[in-house]
DNA sequence: CGATTTTGACCGGCGC
DNA sequence: GCGCCGGTCAAAATCG
């Protein structure tokens, strides 16, 4: 199925730069600067021990413990793998906040937050049909001989991360270059999912772009496996830039979307995390909630974020394996 | 002209 | 076993 569970960190951004993608050097970021609570330092002293958590568990050994990629921990997780069937409660995406978003698509989520319902039209008329044989003559010679991969080690467990981000654009800068190898109709959604892959040689780095069939503002990325290259293009994030929320803008630092969610979960943007999402450890995900974005910051460059978890078919809840770090602050 | 995108076919898993 | 479906391949088209 297309929503397939995951684990999802829902980040919005907004940029008012439409298409400046490519350039992809001018992707602002602000650091929860409009959220009326916004305290920089209540998350440092208390909330060290779930970054301190990320910390370790973002580091890519801890990942592959964490989720049970090593034999030793793997029974651990391997009941959350089985019973794992829920989905995203489309009402829950952004609930609070209203679309507002014909006139100024980038400033405002705007969560469809409509039921279940939603799925109903499109989906139909696949143009994948069945290839219609035989005419065109010698057709056997097509086929595609894919090198098999020796015994064992048949599908990749390679982690996978996905987050949200609320963009006018599908495919988002992050530093390394993509190569685009597919794209594919996406079930009960009107909109394609596109495949992407590390140019860099060796690196087997993949990555799916689509967008979300509740909410077309919304773009859903995935990442598949770490990349073992350096980042081709300039420079990369810094964690101490942005932790003041002073410099909202930091033009120089591109989104370095990074397959590697350590980049970001561990620096500042926890204190988005905790501060904008609002989710009951107990769910199976958490649900968004939008502050007020107000007209007169649009020309800011307003990146704000959010983290929408889901759950993971292969590794289970992050909120399972951290809960620490989704409570919900009294 | 090389690198990348486009796009239909093919593959393999899964459910019926 | 067949068909659906997500993912991938690769030839053609396009881009820079």
């Amino acid at each position: 199925m297309s929503n397939e569970p995951g684990n999802l960190y829902f980040r919005s951004l907004f940029h008012d730069n439409q298409h400046g993608d490519t350039t992809g050097t001018s992707v602002p970021v602000s650091v929860a600067g409009s959220s009326p609570d916004y305290n920089p330092q209540q998350f440092d002293p208390s909330q060290m021990s779930y970054t301190d958590c990320l910390h370790g568990f973002m580091d890519y050994n801890s990942l592959e413990k964490a989720f049970g990629m090593s034999p030793s921990s793997s029974e651990v997780f391997s009941s959350i793998e089985g019973n794992q069937k829920q989905v995203i409660s489309p009402g829950e995406l952004g609930g609070g906040s209203e679309n507002n978003m014909g006139t100024t698509p980038n400033s405002s989520i705007s969560s469809s937050s409509t039921e279940a319902g939603a799925e109903e039209d499109s989906g139909k008329s696949k143009k994948d049909l069945q290839p219609k044989g035989s005419e065109d003559g010698g057709d056997s010679s097509k086929k595609i001989s894919k090198a098999k991969n020796k015994k064992g080690e048949k599908r990749q467990k390679e982690p996978r991360f996905a987050f949200m981000t609320k963009s006018e654009v599908d495919h988002l800068e992050d530093g390394y270059r993509w190569r685009k190898y597919g794209q594919k109709a996406v079930k009960n959604s009107p909109y394609p999912r596109s495949y992407y892959r590390c140019t860099t040689q060796k690196c087997t780095v993949k990555k799916r772009v689509e967008r979300s069939f509740q909410d077309p503002s919304i773009v859903i990325t995935t990442y598949e496996g770490q990349h073992n290259h350096p980042i081709p293009t300039t420079l990369r994030g810094n964690s101490a830039g942005m932790f003041q929320p002073s410099s909202m803008l930091t033009p120089a630092m591109p989104m370095n979307l990074s397959s590697f969610p350590q980049e970001w979960l561990g620096n500042n943007y926890m204190s988005s995390i905790h501060n904008q999402v609002s989710g009951a450890a107990g769910s199976n995900y958490m649900h968004l909630h939008q502050q007020n974005v107000n007209p007169l910051d649009h020309h800011h460059h307003h990146h704000q974020q959010y983290y929408h978890h889901q759950q993971l078919p292969d590794y289970g809840l992050l909120q399972d394996i951290v809960p620490s770090m989704f409570k919900r602050e009294p």
